[in-house]
DNA sequence: GTTCCCATGTAACCCGTTACATGATTTT
DNA sequence: AAAATCATGTAACGGGTTACATGGGAAC
């Protein structure tokens, strides 16, 4: 019972909607799930190998016109069935967030008031810009059937990039108070 | 300019604050960090070799009596000023959210219902169990002389994992009140 | 007096990212 | 007509996780 790591039973999902090629794959990968989990071009090759192997996959030759040949994959009964057991466990990884900026932050004592004034900024931005872009997705799957649980997984996006942006103008304020009380000191 | 990974300079800045051990120091990043940015125990070692290499940190032996002997390093000028120029770059790297069980969600038409609640309870109770934990921590650093820095990585987490549990609860309610919907027909 | 945990460390493996390649189509 | 982008793919490297090792205290 071979346990696979996530992003393999991340590719097997996203072929279980229907045949799909390995860059299309990619591509859906990257508007759907990458906000949550990441998966690199490479890495959709080398999982298909491998599901392809495991009996879970199958794939085909596909020749094209205008483009480059493609190749096309299915999911198997096998692989629906590994699928449906995968989700049916409950799933031990701890959810994990790495942020480069915020180990700055944390280094933040070493760094001058307008370097932090700047990666506060910055933070801010990229989290408002994020919410700004969840939010007409969540609009658009709200009422759409058969979509709930892709909202639900946006809708997370969209409170976590709200509650950053609100926490960096809360910190922004209260890290200037305290450094400009110090300045004046 | 060898421009090195984050982990590299989470290290360094660890030391920044004083001599330590490698073990110590892994010990310290799990506690302080590791909410977002984890490290692995084995990559302390290895990040310090190559920080030692290249002139950031020097390193000394230690005999000890009742426990194994233990290595310590120490920041050198080289080391702060490297430092100090990395934390005033603007971080480039976009922060990531890794979730096993968001992917898990995100498939959640393949899932019976149970399989489903269990999975959102398992979630909320993580997040709560994170929240409770860092709610004291916050409460700690609160007005504590400069830890303004940690308090504020650390009032994020909280954040976020509030937003977590209220997100849980939001869509706990709408996922069963549409499964319920579904089967009375 | 075993059994478990702590403090210290090493080794191997694999996932994941980045860089490279290439011909067709679209853009400037 | 050159330059950028798309659609498709491969190769290599390094970061990060997991597993292993070990001797002394602590716990039961």
């Amino acid at each position: 019972m071979s346990d696979l790591p996530t992003t393999s039973f991340a590719v097997l999902g996203l072929i279980a909607s229907g045949p799909i090629s390995r860059y299309e794959l990619w591509q859906q990968a990257e508007r759907s799930i990458a906000n949550f989990w990441t998966i690199a071009k490479s890495q959709v090759y080398g999982e298909l190998e491998r599901l392809e192997k495991l009996g879970y996959v199958s794939g085909a030759d596909v020749r094209q016109k205008g483009k480059p040949d493609k190749k096309t994959y299915r999911i198997t009964p096998e692989g629906t069935a590994a699928l449906r057991t995968w989700l049916a466990e409950p799933a031990q990884e701890q959810d994990r967030i790495r942020s480069t900026l915020l180990v700055k932050l944390f280094f933040g004592n070493l760094m001058p008031d307008t370097a932090l004034r700047d990666h506060l900024d910055q933070y801010r931005a990229k989290a408002e810009a994020r919410r700004a872009q969840l939010e007409p997705v969540v609009q658009m799957l709200t009422g759409m059937k058969n979509a709930e649980h892709m909202r639900a997984c946006a809708l997370l996006g969209l409170r976590i990039n709200e509650a950053m942006v609100s926490w960096a103008d809360e910190v922004t304020k209260d890290l200037f108070a305290v450094r400009s009380r110090k300045k004046g000191r």
